[in-house]
DNA sequence: GCCAACGTTGGC
DNA sequence: GCCAACGTTGGC
């Protein structure tokens, strides 16, 4: 099992959205980078657990976790022309976006800040701290897991 | 609202 | 293939 950590604009679709979404699931549409396409399509597997990430928000930092319940097929809002992420370049024979299906497992009771990651032994290689990193869907390792998990407040 | 960092586009 | 221009991301 791999866990990776997916980004949101709250503005946009919050982790309340997907507490509310249908069976507490959705897929995780709007992915228009190729390095984060390409972990959507081809190595998020079913049962991995993604890290939920507020961007834009004050402050912004990790505010839940959930679990891969579909693998990789074709975004269906890069082939909707009335979508905001319609793609006239993708089509159904040959997708360019792709999405995957998560389930929420839990809201934590407290959001880890963005300032919090930054200050915690341990995460300094995170990839959401690097200066200027806006890969959207970036994969979290086994350690950086066990310590933000360590960092929730039950 | 500002702006640094980054990815994409398109002229050459 | 280079690279300037442009658009987007996202913290502040």
């Amino acid at each position: 099992m791999k866990y990776w950590l997916l980004k949101t604009e709250p503005e946009t679709f919050s982790i309340d959205d997907l507490a509310r979404a249908k069976q507490q699931t959705t897929f995780w549409d709007g992915v228009r980078n190729y390095q984060a396409r390409n972990f959507l399509r081809d190595q998020l597997k079913r049962g991995d657990l993604c890290f939920i990430y507020h961007s834009n928000d004050e402050p912004p930092g990790i505010v839940g976790l959930a679990e891969v319940v579909r693998e990789g097929y074709p975004d269906p809002t890069a082939f909707d022309p009335r979508s905001p992420y319609y793609d006239e370049h993708s089509k159904p024979g040959n997708p360019r976006w792709y999405v995957v299906d998560i389930k929420l497992k839990r809201k934590f009771p407290a959001k880890i800040t963005l300032d919090e990651l930054r200050e915690t032994k341990g995460l300094q290689g995170m990839e959401l701290l690097r200066k200027g990193s806006r890969l959207s869907v970036q994969p979290v390792t086994n350690r950086q897991f066990a310590i933000i998990m360590a960092m929730v407040k039950d």
